[in-house]
DNA sequence: TTCGATTTGTTCGTATGTATT
DNA sequence: TAATACATACGAACAAATCGA
């Protein structure tokens, strides 16, 4: 079964050795000229296909050197995925502790969201995330527990970087697109005291779910964010 | 002065037949055979300075139609500068209606937003946006009066569509890309009445500031949400 | 430091396919 | 049906950046 167009076709195959894991994140592809030989192509089909990947943060290509595998560094990550910002529009990185680790089942809001049978195990992770030593959010991470067997709780907080980059590293999965779902809430008693604030202070409420190739879900949170010196930047139209 | 490509430079003298109104929006703009020549390149170069137009949200392609100016139809609006959604995740389109419409001198955040002197003159608009007959955002809206002359109070309340597509309709300016800051607060006593909550209940702050060609901003305003059944979708990655 | 091989970036031109009018 | 316009694909040449010898 191939695609419409030639473009899409050599677009596809390049996912495929993607998610087969026969190119590793951080490395180079093939060049550009071997790739439109290998696939029979010109070199012109695989620049269009290249650079679709491109758009999508899946590839980045650098003159000179080659096309390589997004690597989910931290600067990368942020630059991609983490729009919060301080009140001179600066993103601050924030230092994650987790609070806690376990197997858990899923239930129906997560099912839903990851694509899995309600009761389906997953690893459940509550984590604070500090900015400038402050804690500034609090997580509530669910990941099925399918995709990342033999993690157990000492790797997990063992990591270095972030946790899509430890998704990468480790399980050979990347993180190519997230969607959030903003809403202002009351805090929680537990949400408040964790960001030292008073319960029924707002607080922004982030259901956010990550997706690797193909559109899989990988992993789903629900985030709490004190806004009181902090905003989350969105920006519609170019790109 | 030209760009440092060729492309650069396509696009660059695209976007001044744009704001200098040549091509109005919902026009076909001349061939991409028609543009090469013009511009004495190949059409290779007139399709990608073209691409990152549309990337852009400035032009439309259609095929065996031709190349298009955006025009800020509701449906378009909708779909490129609007992501408020239901709890099943559909866009419910919002009825404006004008609180109050006054000429008023620019605050110092303002100002800054729409760089411009603390103290000029700006337009100054309240509205009230019901979703299925509810109340659910109210907005203070500033535009530089510099930008929008004759503009008189009539006028804008007898317009028709979204305030962008008046923009372009009656001043050719359009509105290529919006910047929104949230963040969640609790409901002042005003905003609380204008949404039928109690004062302290958690609302969603949207800070916007909206863009024409070159990044010279046009409007901006603070919008405040109830998100009790509503959410702002937001997604990184892909585009 | 210099040089040359490699790789992506830009531009050109042409041919053919597909959708619209 | 015919003309028009965008979409896809091919191939070539040179520019610019990178990197190792």
């Amino acid at each position: 079964m191939s695609s419409r167009t030639l473009h899409a076709e050599v677009k596809r195959r390049i996912i495929g050795s993607l998610s087969e894991g026969r190119w590793k994140h951080g490395e180079a592809i093939p060049s550009e000229e071997a790739l439109a030989r290998r696939y029979k192509v010109s070199i012109g089909t695989v620049r269009h296909a290249v650079s679709e990947l491109v758009a999508e943060n899946v590839l980045v290509r650098r003159q000179g050197s080659g096309t390589y595998v997004a690597s989910h560094t931290r600067d990368y990550m942020l630059s991609v995925f983490f729009w919060i910002v301080d009140e001179k529009g600066r993103k601050e990185l924030p230092r994650v502790e987790v609070l806690s680790y376990r197997r858990a089942r899923a239930d129906a809001g997560t099912a839903a969201r990851l694509g899995l049978q309600r009761g389906a195990p997953v690893i459940r992770v509550r984590a604070l995330q500090r900015i400038g030593g402050r804690p500034m959010m609090v997580d509530d991470i669910r990941m099925p527990q399918a995709l990342f067997p033999a993690l157990d709780e000492p790797t997990f907080r063992g990591r270095e970087g972030t946790v899509y980059g430890f998704f990468q590293e480790r399980f050979g999965i990347t993180v190519v697109r997230v969607v959030e779902r903003l809403q202002a809430r009351a805090a929680s008693a537990a949400v408040g005291a964790a960001l030292g604030l008073a319960a029924g202070a707002p607080v922004l409420r982030i259901e956010r779910t990550a997706y690797t190739y193909g559109d899989a879900p990988v992993e789903t949170r629900v985030r709490y964010v004190n806004t009181a010196r902090l905003a989350y930047l969105s920006q519609l139209g170019r790109h």
